[in-house]
DNA sequence: CGTATGCTCAAACGATCGTTTGAACGCCTG
DNA sequence: CAGGCGTTCAAACGATCGTTTGAGCATACG
């Protein structure tokens, strides 16, 4: 039984790393199953085929990231004081934290992928899970910035969408110099995300 | 020897409406080359082999495309008068006129997704090739705004890209209504995404 | 007219894909 | 100890992939 929980794991930490790099169609479960150390016919038998198992590398980390990134929104909708950046706090900090973890990075570059692939079952998948985190944030961006027609604000809210995907999915330039600490480097990505995105959305 | 052409020119255009929709790996020589109504030998009569054909349809779009921003980039340089918004309309105009074609809107996507895809030959086709008009609007901005550190400058520089790339390839969701003229709908579009880019790029 | 040349075609190649199968294994329970 | 159960395993399945082949066709040239 524990070994078991073991096998999944293994296979979910593989795919992620495997999708990750060579993404889902490129991702063989031979390459996969090898790279997990166990056998072929294994995703199978715990995932129910290889798209049951892309939405379980899903469910793994965005559950736990959806969560953390309304808990922080309900706490700052009860502080009431009204600053967009502490929304964006909310939005952005526990991507990148999740980011940082061990191989949490990966999962952004996943993210980023199924972004980019217009697979419609994935994209609903996303949309029906994970859709009402979006919205809960879109509402709170409205009530901050009611000088703003619709239109206009999900104009912005998609172009720094947009920007935040690129960056966290690693795609940037920036990297890390070693003389900064890696909870350092974090907050300093953090701050420029936010003050970009405060300014992509308040501009006149 | 007119044949020729066309049978070429017919799996270019299938081949983009495919990749675009079903990824590079997701879009089958099958596929492709019964869309485009020749024989599934032709790809590697005509190309070599599949990985040649991307390229290909990387190159007959790209090739103008950069043309075009580097011409409008030197009209700017040459006019001097340093306005940023210039600079990236020279950068943003070529790009949404293009995707704006027939079917030249897939296109954008296509590159969206080579993005995406972390392979290495295709990124490095494309910086072989097109990295220099990369290089070539950075200097330019690194000119029109000299009170950032380089550091800053391509960090903001890297986040307006990812914004352009998310927008331009349609993920958004702003459509176009009725009552508005195509080209009304793009001017509005490209002023959008002017006004946005400056923000990120001079806010204090 | 005969013969190169450029192109198209159906067919087949070996490789690799996701999935299924049935036997073997370890382990807990009665 | 016996037997059921969850899991792992090697092997095979049919499908589909990119690529190659060699015959067939048309057009251009001596």
């Amino acid at each position: 039984m524990n070994r078991s929980s073991s096998t999944k794991e293994r296979i979910l930490g593989a795919a992620e790393v495997l999708f990750a790099q060579r993404g889902f169609d490129g991702a063989s479960l031979r390459q996969l199953t090898t790279a997990a150390g166990v056998n072929l016919a294994a995703v199978n038998y715990h995932f129910g085929s290889k798209e049951k198992l892309v939405e379980q590398v899903f469910r793994r980390r965005l559950d736990a990231l959806n969560a953390q990134r309304l808990a922080a929104l309900a706490k700052v909708r009860e502080a009431g004081n009204g600053r967009l950046e502490d929304a964006l706090d909310a939005f952005i900090r526990p991507a990148l934290e999740l980011s940082h973890e061990d191989s949490g990075s990966l999962f952004m570059r996943v993210l980023a992928r199924a972004f980019a692939e217009h697979d419609d079952s994935l994209r609903q998948f996303l949309s029906e899970n994970y859709g009402h985190v979006m919205r809960q944030f879109t509402a709170e961006f409205a009530r901050l910035l009611p000088h703003l027609t619709k239109e206009e604000l999900y104009w912005r809210i998609d172009l720094v969408t947009g920007a935040l995907t690129h960056a966290m999915s690693g795609f940037g330039m920036i990297q890390r110099k070693q003389d900064v600490s890696e909870g350092a480097h974090r907050e300093q990505t953090i701050q420029h995300l936010i003050r970009f995105a405060v300014a992509g959305l308040t501009h006149p």
